[in-house]
DNA sequence: GGACATCTCAGGCACCTTGCCTTATATTGC
DNA sequence: GCAATATAAGGCAAGGTGCCTGAGATGTCC
């Protein structure tokens, strides 16, 4: 059973939502947002929570002269998704079906999405007609 | 930035599926399926995750004898929505309609799913009839 | 009773992650 | 030069996680 780390942590997910709310920003400009009045030992710590981030994949840094400036390289829907696949496979063999039920019934929607909804469900019952042969399976 | 633990571990989880599974069952039910062919240590290990697991409030044990019979007291699908909050707390402030906008376009549903999917559909456009009557289409 | 097999209980341990920090080393502008 | 600010490298305490040891309790069979 082995022991698996989270793959994004609770501080360095802050600072991602930072980076998706703004755009690209260096070390400074995270460490007076998220520790305000913050001295060398934040940024230190805002740099330690980058490094590993880009370790992990999901930021890189380029130089704008001698200052690090760091973006995101995944987008906010794409860790959604992750969660969701990691959901998945965790408790439904891989199956999003189940998560999707879950959600119904209890999600309130806009209008918007609704009208999403709508369009899936109509696209759905042209793929796959109630009572044609059943091709829709799980997983 | 506070350390959250995860509530609920890897290794937690597989006792928790076992007992989704079987029902209720003791600590040797699931030690001979975890760790088919293993000693008093892994029996131990198996109890001290069973022990955190109650801790934690996700089981229950009842004696039988001298025996203690683990039952679950979350379903599968309370983990599940536990999951989803925690997810769409994180990553969406609170809001579960992006996950389930994210979840549209990728899934498969099975005949049961779309047909449930259709209900939901048309339920909301019952009680929330986008922006006027929903009869003559909108404009 | 006595030996044996199981079960329970209490506690501990090595390893790792996590968030945070210290120290040392450039580079810039005055 | 020198202060200010940047980077880089490394460390650290706290605590979670998975797993295990040791000791005692309880039941069974002779």
């Amino acid at each position: 059973m082995p022991w698996i780390p989270q793959d994004i942590t609770s501080a360095e997910l802050e600072i991602l939502k930072r980076l998706w709310q703004q755009g690209p920003g260096t070390i400074r400009d995270l460490t007076d947002q998220l520790y305000p009045g913050g001295s060398h030992a934040q940024y230190a710590t805002v740099q330690s929570l980058l490094t590993r981030l880009e370790g992990k994949g999901y930021v890189t840094h380029t130089k704008r002269g001698r200052v690090n400036v760091f973006r995101t390289k995944v987008t906010r829907g794409e860790v959604i998704a992750k969660r969701l696949h990691e959901t998945a496979e965790s408790l439904c063999d891989g199956a999003t079906a189940p998560l999707l039920t879950h959600l119904m019934g209890r999600v309130e929607l806009s209008d918007g999405e609704l009208r999403a909804l709508r369009k899936l469900v109509d696209r759905l019952d042209r793929e796959s007609p109630p009572h044609g042969p059943s091709k829709g399976g799980k997983r």
